[in-house]
DNA sequence: TATGAATGAGTATTCATTCAT
DNA sequence: CATGAATGAATACTCATTCAT
């Protein structure tokens, strides 16, 4: 069983990085499994289709990299610590998601709209995504409770978009030949975050959206 | 030379109708020639191949999308009214380019890395995503002008982030099977744009942010 | 009537320059028409389909290329020079006839077995042939009347065995990527033929193939 | 690996079958896999196209004709006796090889001139008829050696002429409807053979071309 | 009569899936 | 269970032919 929940991660693995530089599209179990230094016939032992295996390695990749954000639980730090932590992890999460981040979206055309596995895949990233959404909303929670953020926001849809604006640059970064755009890198996602979290704070001086320095303005594209 | 240019028309709506109902990697040059209304030999007198008819099509969904965003040039109005009638303009988009969002992803896996077409696709892409952050860039420059947005923001840097938390709304609610996520929609939208918007004027008071009716918290899932 | 023959020509000719380039089958009629000048409708004008086009312009060739063997009817020389200047003149349009010499081949494989066509191209190239061969059956038949061919030969078959060696070395010769074996050139046919001619001779000394150049001997590949 | 040959060997023979009957250009390949008792799949199993396939099809069945030749090497018997031997083996055979003998000319406009499989197709039916022309020859240099064939003839050009007669017989021979030409059968061959064999020799006497039947010269077709 | 855009039947090729070993 | 050769349904693309202008 160790063996076989070894060779299921290969596979998943090697479906992933293929997945990534083709697209899952021009994914085949042929390459999956000279990937994953199994055969073919193999793939069919552990998924009954390569639907099932692409969806549940996009799944997979998903999981991990919300996962990779981690929870900063230590309890001896305050909730603003705490979140400057999380936008610190996420900045540093951004260019290796980067490489895979299409493939959720190109898992929603492989399989047929209304088929079961298609809920399959919507319902995981659906959860995972409010799984995300959460984990941020509690740290923000936190940092209300503590005063550093106003009483008066919504924390649900400040959760809400901060995901959405890192989701959003993951997007506009996936476009990109090569790293093109100053602002859809390491650095700007932790622009963007801070100028999210110090929208949220009292302390309007912290600005981080403040233009500092002239010449950063001209770099930026556009 | 009129005709022509109607069945150019035809093919694209075709391909993009049917892209965004099964995905790109299921549409079919069978399907859009009879969705289009004409024979298949006709797709390839238009277009080279396949990957270039479904590129283009993307394209076109792409630009026809920013386009829609009107420029607001009334100049009678203020760039604060202007601002807002960006924001209601954009999400009352919402809905409509959620249908088609995921075929930009899907599109950059259609093609094989490094080929000219490819190129095409991303630096087609690359351009009208940048000119979208320009023509919001420019709008903020004039409400900043008018003093309604503080002098110390980084214009471009909010355009960016302005265009990211749009796109990772429409990211989002394309994986949704029935607007379950009331974040994710033409109110969300307003809410989130507006809540930028607000985060960079100076008046605190307007903040769309503020928890204004504990019901919808509840209703925001998590 | 003057232009459209004129046109035929055309149409026939650039036909026969592609074929001999990239073989019948890759013969396309949009490529034709454009050597040709003329639209693809045009050449519907003409033929009643692609076969038959190909069939008229290979039945041209090869028609063109016996003619272009002259007569040699100057009747003030002696059938013997007469077949020398007939070897000469062979050996001279060797390399141009090479070049298509393959579509003759090729074209019987255009058309189905049994139907009509098919018979109209081989009866035509049955035709020729034969020609070929009574024109130089009629030069031996001189040459014997004046005595420097022996009363013992039949005529008839040297004049066979002179066609099948001439056109088996256009055969061999069109396999070569780069005139590799000198015993398929001009010169090769040359030899050729004079030993065939003197064989019926009975003057043993002019022999052409005697070893005159050990020289030569090496030169030519096994 | 027994079964896998015989497979090849099955759809090499299917589609050299139907290649000669219809020619090459209209041997597809789901005919092929039919003949052979194959799939479609499997013939992409053993040849990376159809290309490569008919080229194989095309080299083996040129190869296995030559190595038809017998090599005669039963050394108890003369040279000229052997000679007398591939005389009587080459005329054999004629029939049988006139079948599919225009594929070798139709195989060299399958493939675009340039490609390497191009160049894989004439080297290979280059070394082939080289190989078969220094049979022929290491027969007359025997023949030589013993005194049968003269000190003064170029065995190499002789051995050229050898080959090319009798490919020009079958090319002419592959034009015909039914056997209407007498001296493009078994006995032409033979005769021409002869003739050529003779045309070497010393003894004049011996020569097959002599005049024996009125008759026969009254078959032949001018 | 000349044109060339539109047509669609015809084909090579791919690749997920199966199953005998 | 693992393997990988065999399978054949599915599909992009070509090109001879037609016909409205």
């Amino acid at each position: 069983m160790e063996e076989a929940e070894n060779r299921k991660q290969r596979i998943l693995a090697a479906a992933l990085r293929i997945g990534g530089q083709r697209g899952l599209a021009a994914t085949h179990m042929d390459e999956i499994a000279e990937a994953a230094g199994v055969s073919k016939g193999t793939l069919y032992n552990f998924y009954k289709s390569r639907e099932q295996l692409l969806v549940e390695a996009v799944l997979f990749f998903v999981e991990a990299a919300v996962e990779e954000i981690p929870e900063v639980s230590d309890e001896s730090i305050s909730g603003e610590q705490r979140l400057q932590a999380l936008i610190e992890s996420m900045a540093g999460s951004f260019d290796r998601i980067v490489e895979n981040f299409p493939i959720a979206t190109q898992a929603g055309s492989l399989t047929p709209p209304g088929t079961e596995i298609h809920s399959h895949l919507l319902n995981g990233l659906n959860e995972i995504f409010l799984g995300y959404r959460k984990k941020i909303r509690s740290l923000l929670a936190l940092a209300q409770s503590e005063g550093s953020v106003r009483e008066d926001v919504d924390l649900n849809a400040l959760a809400a978009i901060w995901v959405a604006t890192y989701n959003g640059l993951l997007y506009r970064a996936s476009f990109e030949e090569s790293g093109a755009d100053s602002l859809c890198t390491e650095a700007g996602v932790k622009q963007a975050l801070s100028w999210l979290y110090e929208s949220a704070t009292e302390i309007e001086t912290k600005n981080a959206f403040k233009n500092r320095a002239k010449s950063h303005t001209k770099d930026s594209k556009v």
